[in-house]
DNA sequence: AGACTAACCGAACGTTCGGTCAGCCTGAAA
DNA sequence: TTTCAGGCTGACCGAACGTTCGGTTAGTCT
């Protein structure tokens, strides 16, 4: 199963309105750190009422998560261009743009991701991840050739290119201290375009990189 | 103040116990999602005992961050070499080693860095943050060159090598399910060498890939 | 031997947690 | 006009939370 196919079932207004603010407490402090009390005067409504629409509170949370990943990765998916060289570059930059607009989404995936706790909508997380670095790798390959001994090389790219728009996100609040770095962190696209030339273009120049055997342990 | 001012004052043996164990727990659980009683019952001993030694669960977070700093941040500051180009590729190496031997150290100052409620222990980890930085960014600067116009893609490329130690950890059980990047998940030095060559060596024709031992300290 | 103390404990404190329940209100179907 | 399902609520529960208290050791100084 791919993020793709996750669906919510219809849900009343209330229930959205108590999803939003679930996912943004959630997304902000975590799972055990959040509790339904708060979550109700958030909504301004009653405890009782969430679990008029939810069964429990991990189920609010698994319920939050599919919004998550249903508002941060089904924009990239509307890509327009015909050129696989501009196709890959708005891709990357579509990913940042909706990992900063929807901040929250951005957030509890994060967690799902990095935490070693959690519930086990990890798995979810995980395919999410895996898809994101397959999908990028083959617009590499497609943009810049399939030559067999590149392959390996379009990868270590892959997961540069997404690597680094999470660093960008995740470190964006630290970042405004950092000399001569400090300007990304209101421009998220010029340090897109910067990252992307660093990755991608380099390896036009050099041909120093590992070639197959090496990578295989 | 810096990170390196940091002194814990004497502690008794029992208190260094509750510590190593609270800093395991707060960084695998974070700070409201790990009980007293959850640290007491995995020291062996009572809660009572806890605040015999901590005045409070704030003051024992913030001790245990503090122990979290000098694990990590200590060993890379004995670097030997004198020839500047080996320093700096030293000092990445051992700051990922560091991070990978002191998981639990490292995951609780991710947590500071990275998590946008918590305690103000905040600062320091900031302060941690930015004096990598500006270590790694005088050490290519030192070992490359310090023409002008190339000072801001040191910062960049400082940016980059701690950003992406930082990413290896941090995907690193997700890493293990994508193809072509699978094997590093397992062989952090590989990866070190790998990224250091695709970061900084971009624009030279560099030879090859590791052979072996590199990480020697 | 007696005074003092750090280390430790069990029990209890007030508060908040996730979750339940009986019932009120409202609007549309009958 | 009555019926009735669904959105919604306050009151409530046992359990767990951070913290405090009174009290017991074991050891050290005088």
């Amino acid at each position: 199963m791919s993020f793709e196919t996750v669906k919510s079932h219809q849900l009343s207004k209330g229930a959205l309105v108590i999803l939003n603010e679930a996912e943004a407490l959630f997304a902000q402090q975590g799972f055990k750190a959040t509790s339904i009390s708060e979550i109700a005067k958030q909504v301004g409504g009653s405890k009782a009422n969430i679990y008029h629409h939810f069964k429990s509170k991990e189920h609010l949370y698994q319920e939050a998560l599919k919004l998550a990943c249903e508002h941060v990765f089904k924009p990239s998916d509307t890509i327009l261009s015909n050129n696989p060289k501009q196709r890959l570059k708005m891709y990357i930059s579509l990913h940042l743009k909706n990992m900063i607009e929807q901040p929250n989404s951005t957030n509890l995936i994060k967690r799902e991701l990095m935490d070693n706790n959690q519930i086990e909508g990890k798995l979810l997380a995980k395919d999410i991840f895996t898809n994101t670095f397959a999908k990028v790798s083959s617009l590499i390959v497609e943009a810049y050739g399939i030559k067999k001994t590149n392959y390996n090389v379009a990868s270590i790219q892959a997961f540069m290119l997404i690597g680094v728009n999470m660093l960008f996100f995740y470190t964006q609040s630290v970042m405004k201290y950092l000399p001569d770095v400090s300007s990304f962190s209101s421009s998220p696209e010029m340090f897109s375009d910067i990252m992307f030339d660093f990755i991608i273009n380099q390896n036009a120049v050099t041909t120093n990189v590992p070639q197959g055997g090496n990578l295989n342990v």
